[in-house]
DNA sequence: TCATTGTTTGACAACGTTGTCAATAGGAGG
DNA sequence: CCTCCTATTGACAACGTTGTCAAACAATGA
């Protein structure tokens, strides 16, 4: 009924405590006898290891850490967008995290705010975890992650390659643009109007970058008046397509670089009268469940989200178990998924 | 550089380890002198305790465990609903916790699984967090509950009445099964169809009593034909939807318990050539982001979800604080929010 | 002045686990 | 049979904090 240490266990069995703990965590030189003796006064009463004593006595803490940016949480919360990468992230890395006895705590911090350092180290200092996954745009914050990696903590990079500084674990986002505008070109669309992300995310440029790759393979000139700024809310996407569809040549695509906008382009579409896709095809990126269910449903860019989370966890485990540093880039394959937003040009 | 523990900051003030302590923790008996001298150390060092020795140390952990159902979330993210619970959650529960210098840690635990108990166990052992938060369906178990209260563990029963078991924090859903319904009434619709919900939730139910309140204080006749099943999900609003718009005398408005199955019903009228809201009005429950911004924008119930958990956490905190177990009833109001999909019966 | 009370500070054990190192047992090789 | 090596087990300190209790000191009242 009460709290059940490591001692009870190891007085049930008659051993030492010592012996508990190397069957509990599976390290060698063990008997299979004992291991079995053992297991068995374990199963029987029950004994879970306490989180803060190992952490205490041992070297490892069991546990990770996931920071988050505040503002891009709340703000886009706010604003409209379905978090999808809360959701994913949770169950990619927590179900990683579980499967080898690890938990994952999320942690809020503001990106923006100049005390950001001091707040993590604090962060670093009273968990003490075994590794740190940091999301956009944190990921991108080449300072804290020299801090970090100078404190020796293992670090992923979620959403970018890492260049040598922690680990990255990502999708080519530059060639997921180029293969959104690949579908509109392959349908035979030659005026393709994109619609930018938030700058304060690398990887809102390297879409475009991508974008642009697409056009210039196709033969198309790249026309800056189809390029629209955005910052990933609906209200940026409602005024970027307004102007585009305003063109005398108006587009007769678009790349929308997230869900939010790419709806806003819709609302905006039919609002003017055009069709979509028979008048105006739409390709977006995130495959959130709003995208899923609009009429018509987004063709979109799927994000491995959950398997990004997913690797980052394993590979931090792994890390801290062997002690091992070493920066590495793990780059995972996007997807394009195509629903009914796109069609062959008219 | 290195860590910096309570004894640096001690050695640092020139006091005992004891007296940082005090300060660290606002404890009493402390002269203003020492408190600054302290405090300009522990500022000096950045020193900030760590949680796996308070907790060894102490008998509080400044841990909270938030407990969700891994099929609930999993299920309804493959099935296309953002699950807005978790990201409310998060910043609702998360800001109430370390505005108190606790942590918030979220796990994901199989409802149906039958050593669900054990598993819980096994979380408090490891975690052994100072109280837990319950999200439906797990706050509707009765026997995990009195397990854990009779465990000592402080617990918040996310979304409906505690009855004198541990503590809920909840909103009256027959009220706004009837609110939402009396909405509809008032603007003169007398045929009101009702897509119930996932019966494994108890908000299901309640929704659908406050959908008959509602109508027989209308002075309407309850036709069981214009109640259809659902299970949440987009496909169970397409066949409910179906169903009811086959009727002879077909409802000109209808409550759905979600989101989802109201975008569900918004297609299929879209279909049928049936415009939203001239010729049938729709009410529904979540306000989650898809709702916002669909076309036409759904009318909808508010949970007051992240205003739930922020109670639930201080709760919580409060209740371990205090030693207290007092079982209690705390009811938040919902909204109505009146948008596009509802309009006078024509 | 002295006893009494309360306030401030400190010494030390305890929490539950793992790391380190020593002790013991069992086998291989001569 | 003895030595040496390895595999297995155990004893014990250490981790960083708080709870407990005692000591020192100051203030109060007779």
């Amino acid at each position: 009924m009460t709290k059940v240490t490591i001692r009870h266990v190891a007085a049930a069995a008659g051993v030492a405590v010592k012996t508990v703990s190397r069957v509990v965590n599976g390290e060698p030189n063990v008997t299979p006898d004992m291991r079995a003796r053992v297991s068995q006064a374990v199963e029987h009463l029950g004994y879970v290891p306490s989180m803060a004593a190992r952490r205490m006595g041992g070297s490892r803490s069991y546990l990770l850490v996931a920071l988050n940016d505040r503002n891009n949480t709340i703000n886009n919360w706010r604003s409209g967008r379905g978090n999808d990468w809360l959701d994913q992230m949770l169950h990619g890395a927590m179900l990683a995290c579980e499967a080898q006895g690890y938990r994952l705590l999320f942690e809020l911090v503001d990106g923006a705010s100049d005390d950001l350092d001091r707040k993590v180290v604090g962060i670093l200092s009273a968990l003490q975890p075994d590794g740190l996954i940091l999301t956009p745009p944190h990921s991108q914050n080449e300072s804290l992650i020299q801090m970090l990696v100078r404190r020796d903590v293992p670090v992923v990079r979620l959403g970018l390659p890492a260049h040598g500084l922690g680990i990255g674990v990502y999708m080519n986002e530059r060639e997921a643009g180029a293969a959104a505008t690949r579908h509109l070109t392959a349908l035979g669309h030659q005026r393709i109007g994109f619609i930018a992300g938030n700058e304060r995310f690398a990887a809102s440029e390297a879409r475009r970058q991508g974008y642009v790759d697409a056009l210039q393979e196709a033969g198309i000139t790249v026309d800056a008046a189809l390029q629209a700024p955005g910052d990933f809310t609906y209200e940026s996407g409602v005024t970027a397509v307004t102007r585009l569809l305003s063109l005398e040549d108006r587009p007769t695509a678009l790349v929308a670089s997230n869900d939010e906008m790419a709806l806003a382009a819709l609302h905006c579409a039919g609002r003017s009268g055009l069709s979509v896709p028979a008048d105006l095809s739409i390709v977006s990126f995130d495959d959130t469940p709003g995208a899923r269910l609009s009429v018509p449903a987004l063709t979109c860019i799927r994000q491995p989200i959950s398997e990004m989370a997913a690797s980052a966890a394993e590979l931090l485990i792994a890390a801290s178990r062997d002690g091992q540093h070493t920066p590495a880039d793990h780059q995972l394959p996007f997807r394009l998924i195509v629903r009914e937003s796109t069609t062959a040009r008219s």
